[in-house]
DNA sequence: CGGTATCCGGTCGGATACTG
DNA sequence: CAGTATCCGACCGGATACCG
């Protein structure tokens, strides 16, 4: 970390920040692949052109691979492409102390604090 | 990853996305203790306004620690908690895989990309 | 020195309706 | 089925001025 040039974080943060990118990103890496209506049911509350957006920007950056069929009805099927995996170990000790702090929180205030963390 | 619960990753993502957070803990991490002047000279495009809420939030999860001299004039030094070191295997890597990002890229499309960039 | 207070423009993301 | 198009409110972050 005493290494000059932080600005490698921004550009990772840049890539997998996004309100919904983390989900579309955990269920197409435990999911190999998944067409558009098999993530917009996977992630109820998302709306179409926000998860369209979301893995447009993923595609950008050649995170996740967009396969079309030339049929009707359309089919379109997305999945991590070889270089997106190099992120899972961005991602998974993200999870890791992610998971940990929420115990963490957990176990200072008790179980019930939706409601203030929600507030911030 | 095939863990139930990707909320970990948000729950990350909260604590150290922000403008300048990534910024203000590489300088801390590298610094062991500074004051608010000195990161604001550290980080010159970053107004008070935003330094002060961007530690304010960092402190508010426990990353960070504000401590205040009763002295005229006010003296106030940051510091990373113990804490907040555990961050360091999350940022690690994406400080690692977001360097090495920008080199591919650079392979890929050579140098002067910047504009390009800024554009998306 | 180390902040607040206030204003304000731009962007993000949600709701809804339409389309090939 | 897999998207666009449009509108719109909320919030984020910058500029500036003031304060203990």
């Amino acid at each position: 970390m005493n290494d000059e040039c932080n600005g490698g974080i921004e550009t990772a943060l840049d890539i997998i920040v996004g309100k919904w990118k983390p989900v579309i990103l955990f269920h197409l890496m435990s999911n190999d692949t998944l067409r558009f209506s098999e993530l917009q049911r996977a992630i109820p509350k998302i709306t179409k052109k926000m998860l369209t957006a979301q893995l447009r920007e993923l595609e950008y950056h050649n995170i996740v691979n967009r396969k079309v069929y030339a049929q009707i009805p359309p089919k379109v099927e997305y999945s991590i492409t070889e270089y997106g995996k190099g992120l899972k170990p961005v991602l998974l000790p993200m999870h890791k102390w992610g998971y940990q702090h929420l115990q963490h929180l957990d176990q200072l205030y008790g179980d019930n604090r939706e409601s203030e963390l929600k507030v911030k």
